[in-house]
DNA sequence: CGAGGTTGGTGAAACGTATCACTTATACGT
DNA sequence: ACGTATAAGTGATACGTTTCACCAACCTCG
């Protein structure tokens, strides 16, 4: 393959495609932008496109994002790449779907701790069309500056709706509801619901308790009571989980059934409970989730919450492109994930 | 908080910033890029900065980028996100070190299947200063793409030194060498290696093994022989790893230990084994790798093989920084996360 | 045969920034 | 007092697009 006749070493631009194909630099535009309601021949255009071919020409998104004000990029501040299988799941099949309306999801990381207006400041420079992130590292500032810097849709993600802006709610009770009420069926009624310590998943684990909690208020009333939910704070420590463990050991109320988070929680637990002579799920219940594949070769198999991921991204983007085309009559707040369900196995 | 006098309802630009602060637009710029070698009196630096500031001044990153003819974006490609908290890990740490050099490591995704010219054009489309991104995606013609747009360093990742481009050497050959050599010691004889079979992994997987090939190779001339290798391919599939034991437990020549890929493959290989019947590590020895914090909390322990990320990415970073500023005076091969360590447990 | 419509384009003006080439005012050396 | 150096800043241009306002043919029809 030869190289194409390049006038010189810098990118082609439209100009260059345009003196190739024998017409004028708009045209190419229009061209190749498939301009609706602009009359070019058909002849012309397969002129202009074999130019644009023949140079290897890529438009600038610089210039074009210059002159219409705002570029097609929809940003997502994220604190950690890893943050378990399922966001990459969903993640994955947002980009897909935003790319299908014309957007271009790009994940930043890193800035982990830059909250509040500067945050803001830094993701507005690239005047996206759309911010997703965080509700927590979100202010009221950091929101104006956003919108000052012409961002159409600031996107808080979060357990529930935020007083600043719409949110997109990823709904960890239920959850929480899912595991508890499974073990409620399952004849349990000393429920224990652990929240890891650390920064990030905390604020999950809280929410996940929460649904434990409602569920367990909800089936109390109409089961008659003796139901009882206790909190665990958990580092993921082994030392930590066994203290726990020989607590409930030597406790005549201890918990009859564990919620543990997530399924790496639930090995924690798992081992813990065993070490210190309980029995799973003799003595004890024990309920993880994600669904995580390793999880469902544990002695026992570990039961699981499995979150829906597939499917439900669609509707998500088709609500993020509303907002970016008009705020104002968009709905505030949208639902993502909220198909769970239980996977039963033989550890509940 | 009030908001600033608004002229309108556009984003503010350097004009504004210059109107409010009684200076030219020039003055802006120099005074906001700390341009060196141009003389501002402090006094008219504080002026700039204060009206910056009262009106929330975001510079346009495209407006830059069009008049630099380049951008501060490193664009990184990925398959998928969620590729393991090893990959996370190194990504967090990129991205900072990048961040000192003036970079902005940026996460693209979805577009897994685009390959070649095409994704390289859409890549080029920001002009980005450097792209990352898995070899097996680059084509000679995506390379000359991204260089003819003005993409000043094109790092492939891949196993070993690619023909087209500065690559990236992710070392997975030496998590296979420190398995094996671990296994090897303990006086192991019969070694088989798991390969999965996934798309992504299966790349991974035939460099580890390659790994532990030649250690062996070299242990067996050292230590007189016995050595054999036996080659696994594996789904993630309960039923493929039971069959696999199955034939194993009734072998007389059967390895005595297995180097099981990654941790979820171990538990994988765990768990069929113990179906089997066969004891590990009484019959059979387990090595699995990334010492995921759960896999040591199984029973057995499951010894594992730790890639120690942290430090290195500042030379990384430096590297890449080095490309980018002049191509030609770089060496053409950088290898990350080169020092790895068996984490010895009760499976080995 | 000329008014008016349609087809197939073209010219030129921004968008917001960086940066080169100047300009003005003051200080300095003799 | 004069020329020169320096400090402090300004004016204007170009980067590559999109898009608005035109324009030249050609066709149609009374």
């Amino acid at each position: 393959m030869k190289l194409p006749p390049s006038a010189s070493d810098r990118p082609p631009t439209s100009v260059d495609v345009a003196r190739l194909a024998g017409v004028s630099q708009a045209t190419v535009s229009y061209v190749l932008n498939d301009a609706p309601g602009v009359r070019i021949s058909e002849e012309t255009r397969a002129k202009v496109r074999a130019a644009a071919d023949r140079l290897g020409y890529a438009p600038h998104a610089s210039a074009r994002a210059l002159k219409t004000g705002r570029s097609d990029l929809v940003l997502c501040p994220v604190p950690d790449v890893a943050l378990g299988s399922l966001f990459g799941i969903w993640m994955r099949e947002m980009t897909e779907r935003l790319g299908e309306r014309g957007f271009r999801l790009v994940l930043l990381q890193g800035d982990a701790q830059a909250k509040g207006v500067a945050a803001a400041r830094a993701w507005a420079e690239w005047r996206p069309a759309a911010v997703l992130v965080q509700e927590d590292r979100l202010t009221r500032a950091a929101v104006r500056q956003l919108h000052a810097a012409g961002t159409a849709a600031v996107v808080a993600i979060g357990p529930e709706p935020s007083a600043l802006t719409p949110t997109l709610v990823f709904d960890d009770a239920g959850i929480g509801r899912a595991a508890a009420r499974h073990l409620i069926e399952r004849g349990r009624r000393r429920l224990a619901a652990v929240v890891p310590t650390e920064p990030v998943l905390r604020d999950f684990g809280e929410r996940r308790l929460a649904g434990v909690l409602t569920e367990a208020a909800e089936a109390g009333g109409a089961a008659g009571s003796g139901l009882a939910v206790e909190r665990v704070d958990l580092p993921f420590d082994e030392g930590a989980a066994a203290a726990v463990a020989a607590r409930w050991a030597v406790s005549p109320d201890r918990p009859d059934a564990v919620f543990a988070y997530n399924d790496e929680y639930a090995v924690l637990m798992l081992r813990a409970l065993q070490d210190a002579g309980l029995d799973v799920p003799g003595d004890v219940a024990l309920v993880g989730a994600d669904d995580l594949p390793w999880a469902a070769l544990l002695r026992p198999r570990i039961s699981s919450v499995r979150i829906l991921g597939e499917g439900a991204a669609g509707d998500t983007a088709d609500w993020i492109a509303g907002l970016i085309r008009d705020r104002e009559r968009s709905p505030a707040v949208h639902r993502a994930l909220t198909r769970v369900e239980i996977v039963p196995r033989e550890s509940s």
